[in-house]
DNA sequence: AATGAATGAGTATTCATTCAT
DNA sequence: TATGAATGAATACTCATTCAT
């Protein structure tokens, strides 16, 4: 008995995150998927039991890796305003490096069924433990986690997803966000 | 002759956000937003050319909306801590009257080839010829404009999209990131 | 009260004329014509109980043309070798110079539903009666109607539509089908 | 794996000639074919890629098979008189015996989009080359091709395609327009 | 495990025709 | 007479999923 192949697996995988990115969530068919895996749909649904569950499973493990990405760049003698520059940074650089698992990310995030299976507060405890941690030492203000997720989070993230179209250098935009965010955070 | 029946395209417009808000945009089918208006698939083609055009249209218009809503809210003898509460709570209070229209307007514009058809910073230029007054009165910091809207914008809108999943109270949330707002903001 | 708009009704015989020209007897809808003669749908069920009548009658008149315009450049005093000229080549002129509704006649008469509709025999009886006369003087061999129809139309009618698609001279296949006529049919 | 049910694709195949010939080509949707076939209409797309493709596919292949039929009835010890005889009764008998495949042929050569797919000249070159062998002999007069083929191969399908409707004998008319072509073309 | 064939239900769009003015 | 609005039924084609090998 064959095991599953696992490079057929991740064949697939990568093969919804590049359709997604060129064709839409809409777009992005089974038939198209698998041909873009050069596997048979019926193959799909070996390792998937239905359309639904295979992008659900696919966004949760994507949701995780940007603040993985995020960890990895922290260190713990970062002073408060190092962190937060790494932070905003860090979030913008992944996507920049990781552009087509962003652009899938953030397509399941506004499409109802999917957001709904995926917790983002739970992808993101590390970052917040760390927050927390610089906010125990007095170094960053005691705001609650949902206004820090949404200041500091998304608008870097719009300025990402639009930085194409913006007539502005996206570089000096993000050093301006970045002074911004230290002098709201830093105590 | 037959006149155009005004109710009918009102109901057709209000069947598409509705939809959309039910079943999301790729579940938005042209017969499920005909039978949701009561009216046959082929009537909704008197009135749009096709489906795209359909929701570009309407999703312009009510991208313009929220904007318009946002100004009624606005007095010109403001003080700058005022004003960006107004814009803030505004938002916001927008979102829960208008629920159906804004998570429309949301899903839109996360949708690569409609978001290409409104320009955002067209729907939203009164609100920052207001901004800038306050600026050159030296009121206001002179950040950017991306920068101001990424800020001032996006994190509102995100705390009510998300407000009720999040297990803090929103209206707590919502006058500290009103603070942070005026902190950031105010010279 | 007005009368039926001779002109109108005139317009859209050449709209059907024209659309299905160039859009083949599949895409001539109701609607394109309409457009086509600048007129409403529903005007063209003021004239026309339905397509298939309209298509039908239109046909029909059509189809009597070609033997009309045959008819006139016969002259009584023509030797039997030039009447067989002046039907071969008037069969082919008729085709250059009416190319619009040749092609709508021609497409007409292949589709099922429609040829039962006209009898061909009916529309070339005069040029038969004509004939008939030279078969009595002893001019022309007495061959029977339908091999002479076939004979005599079918093969210029098929070189007529295909003489932008052959690689030979159409000037000179049209001398030598004359030719071969005159051998064929003359005393 | 599946494999491809053969006894399938013929019964499509057979379902196209027989839709056309019932209710034209206009009136021979992709749904009704694949009712006509007991299939359903996604599975003839996995035998051809659209609706035109089909079309093409079907009448290029019949397109040879009548010329096919008419060259096992040649011999070649045959006389000019005898070859012309099996040319026009070779035809004839053919839209007789396979009727549905001769109309189908019929109608498609007459829609402008499908006749184009199909080089007529390239499916009759076996009899050509066989005539201008009797051309070369001195046998049969020197007509160009086009000349030939409008009148060999016209009038005899005209008849053929009229038989029902003609008053006259069919049998009369063919022993006929035998005649007439062996007149017209023996030297 | 893997696959191409097969399909019922669905997709956007157009059709011939009728309605209401 | 004339019309644009309205529509049920049809159009070609695609979908997610299952079947048979």
């Amino acid at each position: 008995m064959r095991t599953r192949d696992l490079n057929k697996q991740q064949r697939i995988k990568e093969a919804i995150v590049h359709v997604i990115l060129t064709e839409g969530i809409n777009g992005a068919s089974v038939a198209k998927i698998a041909q873009a895996a050069s596997v048979s749909p019926a193959t799909i649904y070996i390792y998937y039991s239905n359309k639904e569950e295979m992008l659900a499973e696919v966004f949760s493990e994507y949701s995780r890796q940007s603040y993985h990405y995020l960890m990895r760049r922290m260190q713990p003698e970062m002073s408060g305003a190092e962190l937060i520059e790494a932070i905003v940074r860090g979030i913008f650089s992944y996507t920049v490096e990781h552009e087509e698992v962003f652009s899938f990310v953030e397509q399941c995030s506004r499409c109802p069924s999917l957001s709904q299976t995926v917790r983002e507060s739970d992808c993101c405890r590390d970052v917040f433990n760390l927050i927390h941690r610089y906010q125990e030492l007095g170094i960053l203000r005691r705001y609650s986690d949902p206004s820090l997720y949404a200041v500091l989070f998304t608008p870097v993230k719009f300025l990402a997803q639009n930085r194409r179209t913006m007539q502005y250098d996206i570089n000096v935009q993000l050093d301006e966000l970045v002074t911004m965010m230290q002098n709201l955070l830093l105590v």
